[in-house]
RNA sequence: UCCCCAGUAGCUCAGUUGGCAGAGCAGGUGGCUGUUAACCACCGCGUCCGUGGUUCGAGUCCGCGCUGGGGAGCCA
């Protein structure tokens, strides 16, 4: 049996090849007198190649019933196209069909409405768009581990099953054995003192807590993996299950956090660009046309930073209306974070320094007492896409914060023994990993960069 | 969870003051052609989201529900 090649490689040939074979699933199909434009496209790629398939074939005629979707292995030559749209084709020698796509084959030769696509989620991979998206995807997260691993990080498995009855972000689903009526306890015992674990259980809603722990040992460490939110969002920017990176970085403060994240963020924008150009143009042209000023912009221009102070000041200033009061104290709403990077500044922005009561307990007080060392980067488009912060080392203000939050300190006595023991400044953030994709390819809906994405009331497939 | 919008052929949509359900694409047949979102001709295609109501008559107006989308909140 010939081994099969990938359409991504032959496309790349400088030189005419005499024989290979492809597999994959036809496109489209054009007939002409005594042959037949077939293309052929395996997902390794954007492109697609042109086979020619000549009536002398011996199954010509089954040949010309091939319709978008059908299955083919094709062997023959790889010679110079006549054409001009194409350097290379393939003129066959033989072409195997595994099986005809029939005529009800949902995915047509023309623009389908991401809408339909999100309804055959099972089938929407083998479009331009979402091939293109699912690809990029691959090549980013490689590269996380890549540009983590090149910097001496040990990757960490953080647990996705906690027992913690609040990490301090967001609604929690639980993970239970019983069944909803096992629940009531009549004797007023807990009970989950019968469940699986003996304990209330839940997904994780991030690993920082457990990456503490190894960057108090390790040094410098990260986390990439699912995370889960039981919160009723309906938005364009929230999934109940999503992707986190999440470095933390041993003897490191605000400042080195910030700068890292910065080198970070910029980095993958920078790898993306050029390793995906061809997928990445798919979407310049038909998804967003500024796309590729957007990112240039963001690989060439150092990221604005300000502390939330500064950034209160300039929306007091300003003559844009906003639908909710700002002052300090309060949080920056959604429509701020858009005016400082869409509107006043065109660029990411790093707000740093935020007032400690908008907070969560495990960021580092600074010395006004007023604010904590917490930052968020925020980019055009997509709003906020990392939140970071230097930890609290100091056991004592670290208590002081948890009981300010109402915090119960009994089921974090491991996290206070890492402030015990050695404890060091210590910093690190959260990167949602598709809130990235969406700022690379343009794509405007979170449930469009997550291969079968789960929302509230939606988990098919 | 709140506010707004939408749901008509396999897909994308039009459908006027309430009066016989339409187009393009896809599919089928034939023609033409080193074509490339091919082209030309012909053919078929409907629970107008569901439900109740108003009316001589509802795709169209009203109530309720379902589904999808956008915005907000929460957040990454």
């Amino acid at each position: 049996m010939m081994n099969k090649t990938k359409i991504k490689r032959l496309l790349l040939s400088d030189t005419p090849i005499a024989s290979l074979q492809i597999r994959g699933w036809v496109r489209t199909r054009r007939d002409a007198k005594t042959f037949s434009f077939i293309e052929v496209n395996d997902g390794s790629c954007l492109s697609g190649i042109q086979v020619i398939a000549e009536d002398s074939l011996a199954n010509y005629e089954e040949v010309r019933r091939l319709s978008t979707g059908s299955a083919v292995a094709v062997s023959g030559e790889l010679r110079e196209s006549p054409g001009k749209a194409q350097k290379w084709e393939i003129l066959a020698t033989r072409i195997h069909i595994y099986q005809f796509a029939p005529e009800d084959y949902p995915l047509q030769k023309k623009r389908h409405t991401d809408e339909f696509l999100r309804s055959i989620g099972h089938l929407r991979p083998r479009t331009n768009k979402y091939g293109g998206v699912f690809r990029i995807r691959s090549e980013a997260a490689h590269e996380i581990h890549r540009f983590f691993h090149e910097r001496d990080f040990i990757y960490v498995h953080t647990p996705i099953l906690t027992g913690s009855d609040c990490e301090g972000a967001g609604e929690l689903f639980r993970a239970t054995t019983l069944e909803p009526g096992d629940h009531k306890e009549a004797d007023g015992k807990d009970p989950y003192a019968h469940d699986f674990f003996g304990q209330k259980t839940h997904l994780t809603v991030s690993g920082q807590l457990e990456a503490e722990m190894f960057a108090l040992a390790l040094g410098d460490v990260y986390t990439f993996g699912p995370t889960f939110r039981a919160e009723n969002s309906n938005t364009r920017r929230h999934a109940s299950e999503f992707w986190m990176v999440e470095p933390e970085m041993a003897f490191c403060d605000l400042a080195e956090n910030m700068a890292f994240a910065e080198a970070f963020v910029r980095h993958m924008v920078a790898h993306v660009l050029t390793r995906c150009e061809e997928d990445v143009g798919l979407f310049a042209r038909f998804v967003d046309k500024s796309l590729l000023d957007t990112l240039g912009n963001i690989v060439e221009k150092p990221f604005v930073r300000i502390s939330y102070q500064a950034a209160v000041d300039i929306l007091k200033k300003s003559t844009a209306t906003f639908s909710y009061e700002i002052s300090y104290g309060k949080d920056l709403q959604t429509e701020h974070e858009r005016y400082l990077a869409e509107t006043h500044f065109r660029q990411p922005v790093i707000v740093h320094d935020y007032p400690r009561q908008i907070k969560p307990f495990y960021m580092r007080v600074n010395d006004d007492e007023k604010t904590v060392a917490a930052m968020d980067v925020i980019v055009p488009g997509i709003g906020e896409i990392i939140g970071g912060s230097q930890r609290e080392e100091r056991a004592d203000v670290l208590e002081t914060r948890m009981a300010e939050t109402g915090m119960d300190d009994s089921s974090y006595w491991w996290y206070m023994d890492s402030r015990r023991y050695g404890s060091v400044p210590h910093s690190g953030f959260g990167l949602g990993f598709e809130r990235f994709l969406m700022l690379v390819t343009g794509v405007t809906n979170i449930r469009d960069v997550i291969p079968f994405p789960r929302t509230p009331g939606s988990i098919d497939f």
